[in-house]
DNA sequence: GACCTAGAGTTGACGCGACAACTCTCCCGG
DNA sequence: CCGGGAGAGTTGTCGCGTCAACTCTAGGTC
């Protein structure tokens, strides 16, 4: 909409500075986090947001629309990512249906452990990189500043619900 | 250090609700920002990173591990996206020494028109979708967060300075 | 009943990111 | 001279993430 005036300036140096340090901050961050449940648990954070997703379902069979939409993944992702997980024996795609398809997705007893065991020590490892590093007004800027930019982002994207994710 | 009594215990659900939030407008961000950098200039984030790296050095050829140190990037990473980029043509791997080797890496003179466009195109994207959408007040919060978690996330890495990169 | 379109899911291809293994040169000590 | 690191760079492999193309079935229309 309206074109301003300043379009053909890009950011003065001190803004890239300020961009960069805040990339490289959640580069870092999320770059520890995920090294720790590769370290402890030995799952990546793929594995984790879905084993974790499966979990919350509590025994109930998701499908993969719906872990799409959970998680709000690309469904061809979702897919590859299963036949990965059933590959390593975290989850089964059951069929159903008299010609045998549409696929179910369940975890397997495998799977429930690690997503509780992972649930435990990656939430401790977002404490201690994390939350605790905030002071509670840093806490509660950053918490106001995300869902204001997830309104911004993802209303526009799908106009209803914002349903739950695991990542 | 010191381990406290609290070890055992995960997250509240508000705090993953708190994290998985804060995840999430990141990874909206991004994708928003890597769509953006796709569509307007038609090159990755990981190509722009190298580009204005290469761009800054201002006809210095730099050598791979010089870029590595930059981008805080894995050696084998810069190689890897080099090759990539060698072979869409922005930059230039040149040999030097007389038994032919030790690469310096220079931008083409495509790679210099992308870098520019890129830098002007991707800073206005930054501008409207992060920027602008700070208040005062949360712009110097998450500066100062951000510069509390690279001191505490990349001091230990690296116990000297903290060089420039582009992201 | 034949078409055919919409939706669900899978597959393939390709770039990104991490890790380990390998090459090659330089340099150092014997 | 030769053997053995150390440092720089490359290669291979694999998982993640995205896009486009494909399959298959259900359901609707004629």
């Amino acid at each position: 909409m309206l074109g301003d005036m300043t379009e053909a300036r890009s950011l003065d140096p001190e803004e890239w500075e300020f961009w960069n340090t805040w990339m490289r901050a959640q580069r870092l961050l999320t770059r520890e986090l995920e090294r720790g449940l590769q370290r402890d648990c030995d799952i990546s954070k793929a594995e984790f947001s879905v084993l974790v997703t499966l979990w919350q379902a509590a025994g109930r069979e998701l499908r993969v629309g719906e872990l799409s939409e959970s998680l709000d993944w690309d469904k061809s992702r979702v897919s590859h990512q299963l036949t990965r997980m059933e590959k390593r024996g975290f989850v089964k795609r059951s069929q159903y249906g008299a010609d045998g398809r549409r696929a179910g997705i369940a975890l397997t007893d495998e799977g429930r452990r690690a997503a509780q065991n992972a649930a435990l020590v990656h939430g401790g490892n977002i404490r201690r990189h994390f939350l605790d590093s905030l002071t509670p007004e840093q806490a509660s800027v950053i918490r106001a500043w995300s869902e204001q930019a997830v309104g911004r982002l993802d209303e526009p994207r799908r106009g209803r619900n914002a349903g739950d994710d695991a990542n």
